[in-house]
DNA sequence: TCCAATAGGGTCACAGTGACCTTATCAGGA
DNA sequence: TCCTGATAAGGTCACTGTGACCCTATTGGA
């Protein structure tokens, strides 16, 4: 409660409101994130994720667009997905005032490195296996935000058909496993996998080309198709053995 | 990208940030929430979620717990789930000045009305469906902001135990399952819910009591278990017969 | 005294699933 | 040129979880 009566400058605390963006794409059959080498103190030399002031006529949602299109250059018309993960607000997460960050999560097929040059500092995709293994440092609380993200994207593959969102527009049936493989570190039966898929209506739609130039028969290729969840879900099945809630 | 090298306050937007929660408890089987009403301007005599600003010493999580706290009046021993939705931040959400919302959803069993006195503004428990049903007016984006969260409590009653969360300390699987029905909107077979909820391990675990003074026959007490998920989890009714994904 | 409500036990058929098998096809290396 | 490894595509089988039921016993209140 508390409602305040007016809106004086001094009533309220001196905060500022950013957005970050965890950028995924898969590389050679890993999830790799967009990261940007910190240029100044604080963590100068650090990686951190790309991210930037919410302007005053834009909300997080636009300011995280913003972001992804000049972090990665893709154009307007790239179907990336974009959801927002959560926000982070301890007091000192920035040692140099209060900043409070609202948090994305960008599904992307492949995409060409970042171009350099566009501003000041280095930026290039990690994988994040070696991020999370400690092989380097992350900014302020970006490990645990890194770390939450990925969650919300194992997460997300179980119950939606975002798998699609990292691949191109048309794609095999044995790409869109190689998806769930690397998200989940663990290869799904290809037999059972396939069954599922065309089982979910909606999840993928087939188009009228092969895929050629691979070794192996013609495969099927498919397009995204309009259903948004997987009813029922897909299940990991490092989650299925574990059968005990031990999270969250 | 454009990362400031230093934080004057004239780089930064002007922008207020508060938590706003949504208490949702169960009454005479129906979903409430605690709603305040404003005295002041604007949205003067609407009804709104309580809420507040988020103080210099302390993160959103804290701010949310102690509305909580305040506006219900509970003790701090009480156990109540408290989690974040999302942040809302649309630039003319409050017609004051630049208001970023993060918004709390918090799940309790039957509390009592609200201590009328605490401050000026009126507070009450309402029930969900009369206020989705344009019953009364919600202030600023709260109708939106209370849409959202239903959808997440109903999501979460699907993968979670946090239904226990509605209940007093010691229940019977009926009332658990009436849970369920205000929640959904639905009826499951008590008997497949039973099975259900027992096969879940950690779930819910029997006391030595049984439930006594209601027609029927004595009724196993339970408390909630250590498991925080149901795997598989339990699925909505409405959300088999739809199988198309049109949501979100 | 009867009745409505419901706890608790059970059955049965069916859909979904994991594990596994088989065949055909293709690119690239020996 | 011929293997070989990879894999697309189609299939089987047993098991589990689930929805839809049925039945009986027990209790407080009408």
């Amino acid at each position: 409660m508390e409602e305040p009566t007016e809106y004086d400058p001094r009533d309220y605390p001196p905060v500022a409101v950013t957005v970050d963006v965890v950028i995924a794409t898969l590389r050679g059959g890993r999830v790799h994130v967009l990261l940007v080498e910190r240029g100044e103190q604080p963590f100068r030399g650090a990686w951190a994720l790309p991210g930037g002031f919410v302007q005053p006529d834009e909300d997080a949602d636009a300011a995280a667009r913003r972001e992804l299109v000049e972090e990665t250059g893709i154009g307007l018309a790239t179907p990336v997905h974009l959801e927002q993960l959560r926000t982070y607000s301890a007091p000192q997460r920035d040692p140099r005032m209060r900043v409070v960050s609202v948090v994305y999560v960008a599904l992307a097929p492949d995409l060409p490195d970042p171009v350099a040059g566009s501003d000041a500092v280095a930026a290039r995709w990690w994988a994040v296996d070696d991020v999370t293994d400690g092989e380097i440092d992350l900014a302020f609380d970006h490990a645990q935000i890194l770390s939450d993200a990925v969650e919300r994207i194992r997460s997300r593959l179980e119950y939606t058909t975002l798998a699609t969102s990292f691949l191109p527009r048309v794609f095999t049936l044995g790409e869109l496993r190689a998806v769930y493989a690397a998200v989940w570190g663990e290869a799904l039966d290809l037999q059972n996998f396939r069954r599922k898929v065309l089982a979910v209506p909606g999840f993928v739609e087939p188009v009228d080309e092969v895929r050629v130039g691979v070794p192996g028969p013609r495969a099927q290729l498919y397009r995204a198709g309009g259903a948004a969840e997987i009813v029922p879900p897909f299940r990991r099945p490092s989650r299925i053995v574990r059968g005990e809630g031990s999270e969250r």
